[in-house]
DNA sequence: TTGTCAAAAGATCAAAAGGTCTTGAAATAG
DNA sequence: CTATTTCAAGACCTTTTGATCTTTTGACAA
């Protein structure tokens, strides 16, 4: 509803990783197991993510990819900055390029307060608070 | 940010349509007239709103689009829903379709309250805000 | 050093979204 | 009835997004 399929399969994947993840290195392929995530893409995800400095990730044996810092310091907006880049959050809420001073969308200032808020709730969530919510949905079904 | 492109030029068109109706049907080419919306596309745009019961329109002379009934009866969540479907607005907050009860996303209870900000905010404001959000804003500047 | 493992990177492919163009059909004026 | 106006509809094109496949690079173990 809000991002793109691709920053849900970074969150998702990110909070999959915390879950799974004990300090260790976690394999892609242990990574998507059990879950529906496509491999091969889910691989590109992955390593926008290490680029962006939110995961680190190591080749061959003993490789794999872990979080570069603890959950609780990585925030939804780090995760979603790192797929989408920063322009999208910036500038018009509504994400027209043609908006602009001289012919502005009609949402300019309608939209502040629910985008502010949306912003809030990317800067405050962090993936330690995703894995949680992931986990115990699992648990309680 | 929020919404597709698609879905904006809906909003920005019906929010013309409202500013520069005096109870007249207005032709495609005058709604279009000052703004950068892309004619043809917005033709697809518009008859779309119009079979979803929002606008009226008329062949021939005399002829164009009109709204269905006043601005303040047409809410923001209407022309969303004419656009992309209601399907958007229910199951799944993020719009995965992977996601389900056995295989929940690990926003699914997270975003609950900003997802329903979203949704009272499109419930509650109506087309005349926009056109007069957007009246203002030529207006002001 | 050699072999194997696993991520990185790039080529390629498919589907969806965004946008254009042409033809058709309805309404009205003359 | 015919010509013109104007929206409707469908074919078609382009770009972006999502996804896969293959090759390369780096790390470690024996």
């Amino acid at each position: 509803m809000i991002f793109s399929t691709t920053t849900e399969y970074a969150i998702r994947g990110i909070s999959e990783l915390e879950i799974k993840s004990n300090q260790q290195p976690i394999l892609l392929d242990d990574l998507i197991k059990g879950t529906d995530l496509p491999r091969e893409f889910m691989a590109k995800v992955m390593q926008k993510l290490s680029k962006a400095g939110l995961l680190q990730s190591a080749k061959g044996r003993g490789g794999g990819f872990k979080l570069a810092r603890p959950a609780y310091e990585i925030r939804l907006i780090d995760v979603v900055i790192a797929i989408e880049g920063e322009g999208r959050m910036g500038g018009c809420v509504l994400g027209m390029s043609r908006c602009n001073d001289a012919m502005p969308c009609a949402q300019h200032d309608l939209y502040k307060p629910i985008r502010q808020r949306l912003v809030d709730y990317m800067q405050t969530t962090t993936v330690a608070d995703l894995a949680a919510s992931l986990r115990q949905k699992r648990v309680r079904g």
